[in-house]
DNA sequence: CGCGAAACCGAGTAGTTGCTCGGAAAAGTC
DNA sequence: GACTTTTCCGAGCAACTACTCGGTTTCGCG
């Protein structure tokens, strides 16, 4: 069975051995893409610090460039069940605390994998690395797009998807200004995102959906 | 006179064309360095791009880092002035204009210098360019916590320089995203940005509205 | 003009980079 | 064990990089 070639790889591991060490090399490589961008970055010291050889990377990836792409591949996967569970609507939640659960889970996602904040910040300067960049901001401005035409089906597409677009960005860049405050302030950060999110979303569409034949929802007393 | 010597250049061009060429330079270097990095720069293509020789460019700069210093220093120098009026206050104003205001004259600013837009954005990798963006940015969030502190004295100050960085940062990325989207809808994004913070702002630390209630924004034909 | 200073040039240099290649070691298979 | 396959290695190569240097051209000014 051949599970679709990866394109990245010049051979494809089959020891175990082999497999750890591609992971350790495309590890390696994120760190040192995030530390000094793509093209200071060089392929020797990857290897070293990932602490292999030349000869080993090169066993693998054919070029610089498929090191990038395998590890855009690698992020789009990882994060695609996050935004898949994010983005499934649940009519039970009100709109506030959707954009509670997306803030919040991004950020948990992102306390966990640290090497993904500089491909969503776009720090990456690679054609490959911000086109992964991009793909994933789509995605979200798409999943908010969906959430809010399911909730207010009677917006203007073409306001909902402007509405969509700001909350994405400013999710983006707020988690990642968190991401670079200290450990302490961190929260602090991601609850000022939220309420200013729900603000605007408040303010720009209005939240409560009197209209819509909703079950009663529970309304947890928590502004000012 | 001798305007204090710039540890930038290794010689002070003292004819007209020489220095419209260290310009000229600097230019090319802003729009390689941005399209590519600071690292996958070359200073031939950043020479041959500008028009000249490398021996000029060498001529003039001892080095490629000097190059993105004598760039950070003159987005610094450039920038100064507006921020220097953005951020004086003036009683008259209501809060919200002066967010207005300071959203509107950056977003003027980088209409008219699109070369900065990429230091704010922190895209270019170069540790000074990097610190550049970051002088940038501090000094805005500092004068909007000037701002803050003036008209609302009460509050304390470290949710204050919360607040302001906050603002700062929104302002930030919406107005890079502002620059990346189609002309068209640039006015869009820009007026949502300030929809989004004066919302914020006015919620989060009470902006005093002393006579109008305040204006429903943009209500296109729909009825809540 | 003339002449010194400033500006300009680009082939060349030493060093670095991405990447190859032949062979040694380890793992899998019988 | 013996034989095959996979993995690993790092010296070395062609290409490219930042940067130099000696020489030429242009400017400023009397």
């Amino acid at each position: 069975m051949t599970p679709s070639a990866d394109p990245n790889l010049r051979r494809r591991p089959r020891q175990a051995r082999a497999q750890e060490r591609v992971e350790r090399i495309l590890d390696t490589a994120e760190q040192v893409f995030a530390e000094m961008g793509f093209g200071a970055a060089t392929t020797n010291q990857i290897a070293q610090q990932a602490g292999t050889s030349i000869g080993s990377l090169y066993e693998f990836f054919p070029n610089k460039e498929a090191l990038a792409r395998a590890l855009a591949d690698r992020y789009i996967a990882r994060i695609a069940p996050v935004y898949d569970t994010l983005l499934v609507d649940e009519p039970s939640l009100l709109g506030s605390d959707l954009i509670t659960r997306i803030v919040e889970s991004l950020d948990q996602y992102f306390r966990e994998h640290p090497g993904a904040v500089p491909v969503l910040n776009g720090r990456l300067t690679s054609p490959e690395l911000a086109a992964a960049g991009e793909r994933l901001q789509s995605a979200l401005v798409a999943g908010i797009d969906r959430l809010l035409a399911v909730r207010r089906p009677d917006v203007a597409a073409e306001h909902r998807v402007t509405v969509a677009a700001v909350i994405a960005e400013v999710t983006r860049s707020m988690l990642v200004m968190a991401d670079q405050v200290p450990l302490s302030r961190r929260r602090v950060v991601v609850r000022e995102t939220e309420r200013m999110i729900i603000g605007y979303l408040t303010e720009t569409i209005g939240d409560p959906p009197p209209s819509v034949a909703s079950p009663r929802v529970k309304a947890p007393s928590k502004r000012s």
